[in-house]
DNA sequence: CGTGTAAGGAATTCTGACACG
DNA sequence: CGTGTAAGGAATTCTGACACG
């Protein structure tokens, strides 16, 4: 996955059918999984759920893990960890740009 | 943009409350650009359309257009302009990803 | 706990048409 | 030509609840 295409995979603009659709999942599911806390659509001004593509594939994550008999609290930890390494690499990395700029820099005096 | 953004981009998962909302286009205005073939939404099952994040950009640069009395036959014109434009240039750059290919396997011989 | 379902209402979408300019 | 609008119907979405296991 590339960088710059966080702008579409995270919009919030798919409604409720066509994740339906996308996923296999029935309203009911998509709609208890939200109130579990594990996805977080938005609302239009009228109060219709509006989804991201990565609202999808969290989506379909939790229906495999459901599939394997894994209760959706279980679930909310994993991800929960997940979403830490993720952080934590990212805060390395982060961390090794701002290293290797402060080098260049040194070295270029 | 890059180039496995398009899985995301070109995906038609939008139904036209929201392509309104984002755009600011009428429900009409969009229903007559595809009228005049400048828009190709899909359907669900039961008929209700459904657009990408490209048609998105599509439309707000057909409303820019529109605004400066571009009509609409016009900017269709314009659009196959700029298509073949974009497949020339790709073309282009296939060939020569060819012939690098063909020397890079001469050279090792 | 996770999911189905029936209930009732509100909002959405669709098509074909008439209007205006 | 491009867009608004009223019309009528069909499909969607929402919430709160009862059911089952």
């Amino acid at each position: 996955m590339s960088v710059d295409e966080g702008s579409y995979r995270d919009r919030k603009v798919i409604v409720i059918g066509v994740v339906k659709e996308l996923t296999g999942l029935s309203e009911r599911q998509i709609r208890y999984y939200e109130e579990r806390k594990l996805i977080f659509p938005e609302r239009t001004a009228k109060g219709t759920r509006k989804y991201s593509f990565s609202d999808v594939e969290t989506l379909m994550e939790i229906a495999n893990k459901r599939e394997d008999g894994v209760q959706t609290n279980e679930i909310k930890k994993e991800m929960k960890a997940e979403k830490k390494k993720r952080n934590d690499l990212l805060r390395e990395e982060m961390i090794r740009g701002q290293l290797n700029a402060h080098f260049r820099n040194t070295n270029n005096r």
